[in-house]
DNA sequence: ACAAAAGTGTTGAGAGTACACCCATGC
DNA sequence: GCATGGGTGTACTCTCAACACTTTTGT
C-alpha cells in the first residue's frame, strides 16, 4: 500500500479472508490429508481443506495454528506450520468474494495418537496423493501443498516433522519414499544422511520381529540446508 | 474453508486486503526497485512499496498488475510477476487491519524507456540493496522479495526478465552477479550457460568502444530448471 | 535352522572449480 | 600501437549412482 498519502480506509468494498491449512501425517504407511465433509454443498459427498475465517485481531499463522487446533486437538507450538499461497480468484467460491491464505502442515502420528477424541466429528484421512472429490478450488491447493512438500523435503529436514521423536534409519528412509513417491538406494541413503550430522544415535534400540534397529534423534542444533545446484555458476 | 456446511458470510467483520508490489530492474549497475513517496504519514521523508486496494471482481494477479502499469506505465502481460508472500499482522498498518498480499515483478530497463513518461510523479528508484527508510513492515517484504530473487535466480532463468531481448554474454553475467551480490568466473559461467542450451546466437553484434561482442537471445521453448541437488538421495 | 530386516564399501562417471592467455576493435 | 573488454581449454577434486553380501534377532 503505497499511493494514496491518505484516504478512507472503509470506502472499499472488502472481501472475506479465510486460512486454510492442508494438514498431512504418516499413516498407514503413506502419505495422508486431513479433509472435512461438507454435508450438503456445494455438492453431496465433497471434501474440503479444514478452514476458517480470519478473526480481526489475530494473525494468518495463529488462525492457521486455531484451524489445526481444533481440526486435530494438537495445540504445539512445535508443530511445522508454513505459508503456502493465497487463492483469490473471485469465482473460487460461488457465494462471495473470499480469498484464502493457504497454509500447510507436517504433524507425527504419535502427536495425534496423543490427542485422539478432538471435536473433528466430519474429519478424516485420505491418501495425499489419492484424494476424494474437494470442494472449490481445493483440489488446486492440495497439489500445491504436495509440490511444495516434495520440493522442500529436498533441500531442507522438514521430513522429520513426519516422524517420532525417535526412529530408525529404516522409517527415515521410508518417509522419504512416501513423500517422494520414489525407492531410494539403502546404502546411499545411509551414508549421506550420517554424512549430513544431523541425527544424534540414541543408546536404545527399536525391538520387532527380527533385529533389533538403532533408535537415532534429529539434532536440535542442526542446521539441514542443501547448498542448491546452480542453474549457472 | 470446509468447517461450515452452511453459514452467514456476512456476519464477520472484513479486513481490508491490499496487493503491494515489489518492481525490481537494473539501473545505472545495480538492482534497483522502485519505491513511492509518503507524503506526511506516518513519518516524513518514509517510502513504501506501491500497491493497492484488491477490487472485489479481480483477481489478486491482475490487481498486481494494474499495480505495475500504473506505477510504471508497462501493460505488458509477458513482464515476469510472482506472489510473494501474504503478511498479514493486525498491527502491521496502525489504522486498520490490512492484509496484503506481496507480488514481485522484474522488468528491463529496455521496457521502462518505452514507457517514461507514467503518471508516477512520486515513485522513485533505489538501490535494491541500500533502500530509504520504508513505512510500515515494507522492509521485511523488501528483504523477502530480495531473499526469494536471489533463491529463485539460482535455479531457474528469471535474470534473463532483468534484460533486453539480446544481450551479450557479459550482460548476462553481471546480472547474475548483481543480483546474487557475488563474482563469478567468466569462462565458468560462459561454459554452463552455453551448455544449458537456453541460449541462441544471434547474427548481431553489439559495438562499444572495443571488440564487439555476440548478441544472444533467451530460447522461447528453453525448459531452464536444474535438477536440485538433494539433502538425502 | 531359517526367515526377515539391519547394517556395511567400492568403483566409475560426471560435474564443479580454479586458473592465464590471445583476440578484435576503437582511438 | 595500445588500451579495453571479448573470447577460449585443461587438470584436479568432489559428489553421485550403481551394486550384493554379512549380521543379528525372533520363532
Amino acid at each position: 500500500m503505497g499511493t494514496e498519502s491518505s484516504y478512507d480506509v472503509t470506502q472499499y468494498e472488502r472481501p472475506s479472508v479465510t486460512v486454510d491449512t492442508v494438514i498431512f501425517t504418516l499413516r498407514q504407511g503413506e502419505l495422508q490429508v486431513l479433509l472435512v465433509e461438507r454435508k450438503n454443498w456445494p455438492h453431496e459427498g465433497e471434501w474440503a481443506i479444514p478452514g476458517g475465517f480470519v478473526q480481526m485481531d489475530e494473525s494468518l499463522s495463529v488462525a492457521a495454528r486455531r484451524e489445526l487446533k481444533e481440526e486435530t486437538g494438537v495445540d504445539d507450538p512445535d508443530v511445522y506450520l508454513e505459508q503456502l499461497y493465497t487463492f483469490g480468484a473471485p469465482d473460487r467460491d460461488p457465494r462471495t468474494r473470499v480469498i484464502t491464505v493457504a497454509y500447510f502442515a507436517l504433524i507425527s502420528s504419535e502427536r495425534l495418537r496423543l490427542h485422539a477424541g478432538s471435536d473433528a466429528a466430519s474429519a478424516a484421512w485420505f491418501p495425499a496423493y489419492h484424494p476424494p472429490p474437494l470442494a472449490f478450488d481445493h483440489a488446486e491447493i492440495l497439489s500445491y501443498a504436495l509440490e511444495r512438500l516434495r520440493y522442500k523435503v529436498e533441500y531442507t529436514a522438514v521430513a522429520f516433522q513426519l516422524l517420532s521423536e525417535t526412529f530408525t534409519l529404516t522409517e527415515l528412509q521410508k518417509a522419504y519414499e512416501h513423500i517422494l513417491d520414489e525407492q531410494l538406494d539403502k546404502r546411499n541413503f545411509r551414508r549421506k544422511v550420517l554424512a549430513a550430522n544431523v541425527l544424534e544415535a540414541t543408546t536404545f534400540v527399536r525391538s520387532g520381529d527380527h533385529r533389533p534397529a538403532k533408535l537415532y534423534r534429529f539434532r536440535e542444533d542442526a542446521v539441514a540446508e542443501v547448498k542448491t545446484r546452480r542453474l549457472f555458476p
